[in-house]
DNA sequence: ATGGTGGAGCATCCA
């Protein structure tokens, strides 16, 4: 059971190198994050021909998540509880495969928060304060689950290039990174920190030839609840894709890659 | 301090 999650940056732009990358890796399920576009103008066809059942929460030019899976989905939720939020941010279901257990996906794309201070950063806090909350009414239902998508936090300073540059900005703030581990703490699992130790990359900007120079972040996680974890057998990151060289030369790579983990 | 690149959609916002 492989469980995928992936910052596109505009499905309609991506398409082509999504597609690659579906058929390359073939994910069982995927979440999506930056879609750039209304359910309606979802590429479906191409999944769909591939298999897969999909839920779309999209926004117009900004935003929007996605969760495609292979196996039947229920109990489909767009946005967080309890949380006004008028940008598309979070969607979650419960995964139902034919063999193995189900298990819960939530799929995010968490503010980038920057300028900070402002109000682009209080709107961030107060989005990672109402997943916490979520998540500790997931944790009470003692079930696997999965929180997956971009973060946009650097948990640790060995997540970033360079820290030193790092220490006012939204993702890498002493404030962002203790919500973040406010939201761990609870009882999750950063499934990729459980099999690697030190630099692990998933997002290299466009600019200033932050590819080349390998200037990465790691701001792409897997969270697992307790359930969940003991249930993981791998994870992987897959850094080609961020390569512009790579495949089909006349789309661009997204500026995040695509990370993923493989549960029993 | 600014700008560098990329996407959406048409001037500028967001990342």
């Amino acid at each position: 059971m492989k469980i995928a999650s992936w910052n596109v940056n505009s499905i309609n732009a991506r398409l082509p190198r999504v597609l690659e990358w579906f058929d390359h890796a073939k994910p069982d399920v995927c979440v999506l994050q930056e879609l750039k576009c209304v359910d309606e103008k979802f590429p479906r066809a191409p999944f769909e021909e591939r298999g897969f059942n999909i839920e779309s929460f999209g926004q117009k030019t900004y935003n929007g998540v996605a969760l495609l899976s292979r196996f039947p989905v229920e109990d489909v939720l767009r946005g967080l509880p309890n949380f006004e939020d008028e940008q598309s941010r979070y969607i979650e279901a419960l995964i139902m495969p034919d063999e193995s257990a189900p298990f819960r996906l939530g799929g995010l794309y968490l503010p980038n928060g920057n300028p900070a201070l402002g109000p682009k950063y209080e709107y961030k806090l107060s989005w990672m304060k109402a997943l916490t909350a979520h998540t500790q009414n997931l944790l009470a239902q003692e079930e696997a689950f999965v929180l997956a998508g971009d973060f946009n936090v650097i948990p640790q300073p060995e997540d970033v290039y360079a820290p030193e540059r790092w220490h006012d900005d939204a993702l890498f703030r002493l404030e962002t990174r203790d919500a973040f581990f406010e939201l761990v703490h609870l009882g999750l699992t950063d499934a990729l920190r459980v099999y690697e130790d030190g630099v692990i990359y998933t997002f290299w900007d466009y600019m200033r030839g932050a590819w080349q120079k390998d200037h990465g972040l790691r701001i792409d996680h897997h969270l697992l609840s307790p359930q969940a974890t003991d249930r993981l057998k791998s994870i992987g990151v897959d850094k080609f894709t961020r390569d512009p060289m790579h495949g089909d030369q006349s789309v661009k790579p997204s500026d995040h890659v695509p990370i993923w983990i493989e549960l029993d």
